[in-house]
DNA sequence: TATTGTTATACTCTATAACTATA
DNA sequence: TATAGTTATAGAGTATAACAATA
């Protein structure tokens, strides 16, 4: 099992830039996002859809860490935009199963680059040697967030 | 001027990998804030204030992208706490200074406390070679943040 | 009787518009 | 007449409570 102490001041000073840096890029990348049309919960939403797969209104509720009535109104928009689908739950009728449509990729991926175009072109301020440390830190940056 | 170009198909993947970490990884610190009884904006604007020192509510909103009725709000709701001073402008009779307090301090030190503990806590889940290489471009990422 | 999802309603946060005081 | 800040009011977005349908 790999585990790390991090007990040492340099460690502790790493965890505190590492928290201001992301929050603060966090916080910038977020006013960038390309599509002023959906709110971040519907973004949100509509990305934990593709990356899970289809799911019920319950789930993706608890996935989001939102209340059922919130998520009711979250769905019922992006229905009316065309980006989910809603079809009858196989077993059970109370139930509904909420998928993607191919709307939902074009609009996600035209997000995406946004963000990455944009990050892209800060990264550029950086020199060669910061931006190898920067590239090599990045998947682990990642599974730590996924973590 | 240090300027890197940023053009193979692993510094793309880079990108894309660094800017989907830092969103979920801030969302989920943001989750792990300290005082709830302060909403994020008002969090930020005493961070804002503590960082770059006193300043008016003017000043202030346009630091933080807000509307001055909004800032006026929040400011309120500070100064009832006891987190900010409010003092007359020297030059100018229409305008008032901001300042931070002794409360301010303490405050804002017992998020950061926070905030540090948990992510120390899932920084341990990564081994030794992770760890070494995230820390090493923690004040990359934070510079990339401030540019 | 318990659970899934919806409707009704209230609260929080932010914005725009109108106003007051000062420059 | 212009500017700094406040008050009044409206619009998102989210939550809790009450309800309908189904298990």
């Amino acid at each position: 099992m790999p585990q790390t102490t991090l007990g040492t001041p340099e460690d502790a000073a790493a965890v505190n830039t590492l928290r201001v840096g992301v929050m603060r890029l966090a916080r910038r990348l977020r006013h960038q996002r390309a599509d002023r049309s959906l709110s971040l919960a519907e973004m949100s939403a509509l990305g934990t859809l593709y990356r899970c797969g289809p799911m019920t209104p319950g789930e993706l509720a608890r996935s989001e860490h939102v209340q059922p009535p919130s998520m009711t109104r979250i769905i019922a928009l992006l229905h009316e935009r065309g980006l989910v689908r809603l079809e009858p739950h196989p077993d059970d009728r109370r139930q509904k199963t909420v998928s993607t449509t191919d709307r939902t990729e074009e609009m996600l991926a035209a997000s995406r680059s946004q963000g990455n175009a944009w990050l892209t072109e800060l990264a550029g301020g950086l020199d060669e040697e910061e931006w190898a440390l920067l590239r090599a830190a990045a998947p682990v940056l990642h599974k730590l967030a996924h973590q």
